[in-house]
DNA sequence: CGAGAACTTGAGCAGCATCAAAGAGAGTGG
DNA sequence: CCACTCTCTTTGATGCTGCTCAAGTTCTCG
């Protein structure tokens, strides 16, 4: 069936809204290439980055009830959809559950984040997620992974400026725990580094299904 | 089935977890009284709440797929809860479908929250969310509402410190737009003061599945 | 080669954290 | 009814983290 919905690849570019909040939801769609994110606007010109939606990831918009929107969603560079199955058949009801449930769980994690990391932390902490994200997607290597996003866009996510980010950055690169360089991300984990956090994961039992998804 | 099922109502103490992160999940719950919050603990004793369990909530994780819990859920004062009908039946399907969406709009609201907004602004909306989600379980006044929670709950879940919660608190009395005592939160809402904000909120699509559901 | 976007750098400041200690309630037991 | 204790709130002093403003510099691409 995926393979069938991906006969028609949609193409967006980047900067791009797909979805305005508000606005009735389409059918269920699934990432093929490029990274989107869901954004909230404030009328003073801030921006925050709520979430990420990576190659292999579906939005579908929980548990397929709502009836508009909930957030912007913006291509944040260049992407590729298509269509996704309806949820009603069976086969693939218990993957949207399953996508649904890893949703919250970056949501989750995304709070505690902003909430109580510093801004060292903050990206640390979501360049693994992101690494580990698109491991499961199979869209990056062991070492590295690919990042098309500007500091800026890393800012708007994680709560900072684009100043405080490039200068953290630096910082990083200085302990020799980050390299960046033309949209590739090698990070290594300081050991020490992620003492602070406590991740609930029950990753064994979904990622099966991730997997399944992006055969096709 | 509700009326059936609060015959039998769980009393849970201040401070005592409910579920623990990585548990597997019993049944759907009914909060009945007091509030929950998930929360996320960190290794060094840093805390963050993640969000908050009202009266009236449903807690059922995630489409009802999830294996085990992605959180910690506490009690952030004591409350009573109950088991809520199994998810499978008909007629409760749509309610669970829509507090879902609920639910995940109020975490969508706790990102921006901490990511773009100042402490002032952060108390402001926060208690602005908690006065919406009392009034629409009907558990809340139109003026004000009940707030049993300590600055410092109210700090870990707004990524502040108590003192500086404090401080703040004392900031919007001066300038008039809050009352606090004894438990009970008076709020006015200055108008210009959340120009700030422009909130995607299908609630009218959804309030009246909790109406129905707490009617019982 | 020019122009726009993205990244860097510096100086100065503000918001919020930290540390420490002093009130204010609320419940308990004598 | 009054210590007593515990938790919660309040206050002060001080400093770090991250923001703001402004100006380069490098990169990308047509």
């Amino acid at each position: 069936m995926l393979r069938q919905a991906a006969e028609f690849p949609q193409r967006i570019r980047a900067t791009r809204d797909l979805i305005l909040a508000g606005q009735r939801t389409p059918g269920p769609l699934l990432v093929l290439d490029g990274w989107l994110g869901r954004v909230q606007l404030f009328s003073d010109g801030r921006r925050q980055i709520l979430s990420f939606l990576l190659p292999g990831d579906v939005i579908q918009d929980a548990g397929t009830f709502q009836p508009v929107a909930p957030s912007t969603i913006t291509a944040l560079c260049d992407a590729v959809l298509c269509s996704a199955p309806a949820p009603e058949d069976e086969g693939p009801r218990e993957a949207y559950a399953a996508s649904a449930a890893l949703d919250e769980i970056y949501l989750l994690r995304q709070i505690a984040r902003l909430g109580r990391m510093s801004a060292y932390e903050r990206i640390q902490d979501w360049l693994s997620e992101m690494h580990e994200r698109l491991l499961l997607a199979g869209a990056a290597g062991p070492e590295s992974f690919p990042m098309p996003l500007t500091q800026e866009m890393l800012a708007d996510a994680l709560g900072l400026t684009s100043v405080h980010v490039n200068r953290t950055l630096q910082a990083m690169r200085r302990d020799g725990i980050l390299e960046w360089r033309g949209g590739t991300v090698r990070l290594r984990q300081s050991a020490a580094t992620n003492g602070a956090r406590a991740r609930p994961m029950p990753e064994a039992a979904i990622s099966a299904f991730r997997k399944a998804l992006l055969a096709g």
